[in-house]
DNA sequence: ACTCTCTTTCGATGTTCGTCGTACAACGAA
DNA sequence: TTCGTTGTACGACGAACATCGAAAGAGAGT
């Protein structure tokens, strides 16, 4: 399966309107989802491999995914890269002030996540 | 053991300065989970077999097990009967507005749960 | 073409989770 | 004491999950 646009299937990334919340609460009850999040809100886009997260780049995939599907970030593709992002403005307009309720309760005090 | 006050080690309930937010997601991610915590948001005590769920006995008791010990519901003994209420102060002391933001979330137009 | 880097897919492993049925304990009433 | 109600504890099962290593694809540079 080639990674360019031309034959790529396109990483699903769901509409705002079938996003649930209970896949994003499941999504973010997980300490290594968290901190890319977390990570995720202090940088507008960020490398794949640039993540403060000590786990195989397998394991990371898969956490990616698992956030993709719930909604929570967006991937595009550049050349041999992955930029990930949070997608905020499809969150806040779904459900204004979870993402912000949520990461703030996890570290309220440190809001911009190193790096 | 023994169910009255006397002998019982009294239910578990952590501390609101215990409480971990990941564990707060992870209780909440389960339809029968949020199913209960938004029911009691509507009534301020509950009699455990009285709400709209539709599970084993022993499978709710696990359920109120989790939230429990999450910190989101306080249990108390009543002779014969096990009476939930939800945590509303510790929650909002600790996290304040995150359960209102997650069950809003859930069910923006139907805030009272029937019953 | 070759190689290096980045990321994914696949298969496997051990753990956690949701569910149930059965057995049991406590209470209240007959 | 006996019975019915209420809820718990235990053990089991299948499904889902987090994790890894090995293999492979695609792009960029030499």
């Amino acid at each position: 399966m080639p990674r360019s646009n031309s034959r790529r299937p396109a990483l699903a990334h769901p509409d705002a309107d079938a996003f649930d919340v209970l896949d994003i609460l499941h999504a973010l009850a997980d300490p290594t989802r968290m901190t890319i999040v977390r990570t995720l809100r202090a940088a507008p886009e960020r490398a794949c491999g640039t993540f403060p997260v000590d786990v195989a780049p397998s394991t990371l995939t898969h956490h990616f995914r698992v956030l993709r599907e719930a909604g929570l970030i967006r991937q595009r593709e550049d050349g041999n890269r992955r930029w990930t992002a949070l997608r905020l403005d499809d969150l806040d307009a779904r459900f204004p002030g979870l993402l912000d309720a949520i990461v703030n309760a996890y570290a309220p005090e440190d809001e911009a996540a190193e790096g």
